[in-house]
DNA sequence: AAATTATGCAACCGCGCGTGC
DNA sequence: GGCACGCGCGGTTGCATAATT
């Protein structure tokens, strides 16, 4: 958990603190105040920037910091702050006595973000996600409330089933879905809310694929496509493999910068598709806004000309 | 048991803002 | 207005530890 400790150009010392510098710039700011965080560091005889300072008093050593597990109040307070402050971390921390920013950002990074993607929201909007995997978890709700347990081999197999279950409007919409498939037309199904695509995750046989160059990115690219894998894992199969259609439905909640203010229309379209939702009907409004979707992204389609023959998903 | 991979989090980095000259 | 400085914030990284293969 500890980074090497080294020296920078200027001969400062970076890395992790030793027990002896705790003790000395403790000792100081009870002292003195921490003053200039500039200035401290010569006044407090310690081979640190200020900054550095700074960050380990603010984040480790002030006394009044509140440590050890966040409680679920916590968590969901950090939630309803994050719809409508967004990553304003030192902000929300403001709300949490004792909570640093650093430590809320992190909790956010490796717990909360998860949590909202598995009630399928986007954890940037806290909208409901209208991504390619939560409109596949929605068939396989749809599924599930059809009482239809049948495997299925390929997607097209699992459109059919659905049409024997579904009514006029969506019966015209699953034909264009079927088309899209029987055509490989994928190229506007991905609308850019995903970072590295999911399917493979569905589909034992596509373990072996390897994401293309250019959705990449990051420090390291092979773990943050692990890291990205994970999310749509815990979405995604577990939503497959267990499907809980009256849990798992999206549920509205409060607007989140990203909602609105700014896209207050798009918003309201929001909150009145999936208020008004219905297992037999509102998934395919979704699949409506996928198709219509200008981005431009071949990634799919080549995904799909390349793995066609393959069986896709099954329910058990 | 060893190797590999995932997770958690302290610490770092760079940017932008506010302030004073 | 322009510059320098100090500070705080948000994003990112490194790495110890835990979990898995």
């Amino acid at each position: 958990m500890m980074r090497t400790p080294s020296i920078d150009e200027s001969g400062m010392k970076k890395g992790p603190w030793s027990q002896e510098e705790d003790k000395v710039l403790v000792d100081y700011i009870q002292k003195h105040g921490h003053g200039s965080w500039r200035a401290l560091p010569q006044l407090a005889g310690l081979n640190r920037c200020g900054k550095s300072c700074r960050l380990r008093w603010t984040n480790y050593l002030r006394p009044d910091i509140k440590r050890g597990k966040f409680s679920d109040e916590e968590e969901q307070l950090i939630i309803n702050l994050h719809a409508s402050l967004g990553n304003k971390w030192a902000t929300i921390a403001s709300h949490l006595p004792g909570r640093t920013d650093n430590e809320i950002k992190n909790l956010w990074n490796t717990h909360l973000k998860k949590k909202l993607l598995q009630m399928g929201l986007d954890p940037v909007t806290h909208c409901p996600r209208s991504d390619h995997m939560n409109i596949l978890s929605n068939l396989q709700q749809i599924l599930a409330a059809a009482n239809i347990v049948s495997s299925f081999t390929n997607p097209c197999d699992m459109i059919h089933a659905l049409m024997l279950h579904s009514d006029a409007t969506n019966l015209a919409k699953l034909h264009l879905l079927q088309n899209m498939l029987q055509n490989n037309n994928f190229q506007n199904i991905y609308n850019g809310s995903v970072a590295f695509p999911s399917l493979h995750q569905i589909q034992p046989s596509f373990q072996n694929f390897e994401a293309p160059q250019h959705l990449s990115g990051g420090r390291d690219d092979i773990s943050n496509y692990r890291e990205c894998l994970k999310f749509d894992e815990q979405l995604g199969l577990s939503n497959i493999a267990d499907p809980t259609p009256s849990n798992s439905l999206p549920k509205l909640v409060s607007a989140s910068p990203e909602c609105s203010p700014v896209n207050q229309e798009e918003n309201m379209a929001n909150h009145k598709e999936w208020s008004n939702f219905d297992p037999s009907s509102t998934a395919f409004e979704t699949w409506g806004e996928f198709m219509s979707e200008d981005t431009s992204e071949t990634y799919w389609k080549d995904f799909m000309e390349q793995h066609s023959n393959q069986p896709w998903s099954t329910v058990p």
